[in-house]
DNA sequence: TCTATGACTGGAA
DNA sequence: ATTCCAGCCATAG
């Protein structure tokens, strides 16, 4: 994983609004990766404080880290056993501020 | 609705 | 070369 693609997760993931969750598969597609959304769970496991990885879960609005509910559930995000629900309302779309040409 | 299972992906160790 | 991984999808039961 180069440089780049880290930083470039860590700025989406940074572009999450508050109260709103995205996926790894939706941030890797973004990125030009489509199939490597471990990656970007990698990426996340070493992301720097300002990176909001708690709004970051898998498909479906599966949480890969359960502690990250109680986060969650802060901002406003109701979850339930590892499940986000209403997550297709508060699901944030990365393509949407990264269109590319 | 849920749990398996298998194929896929590409970088890191 | 092989294994591991904070994933994803399709399919089967």
């Amino acid at each position: 994983m180069d440089e780049d693609f880290k930083k470039q997760v860590y700025e989406v993931a940074r572009l999450i609004p508050k109260g709103r969750v995205s996926t790894y598969g939706a941030i890797a597609k973004a990125l030009g990766y489509p199939n490597h959304s471990r990656h970007v769970g990698k990426a996340m496991g070493g992301c720097p404080k300002d990176v909001p990885a708690h709004r970051v879960v898998s498909s479906g609005g599966l949480l890969s880290v359960p502690e990250f509910q109680s986060k969650l559930e802060a901002e406003g995000i109701t979850v339930k056993g590892s499940r986000i629900k209403d997550f297709k309302r508060i699901f944030w779309n990365p393509m949407e501020e990264l269109i590319d040409e």
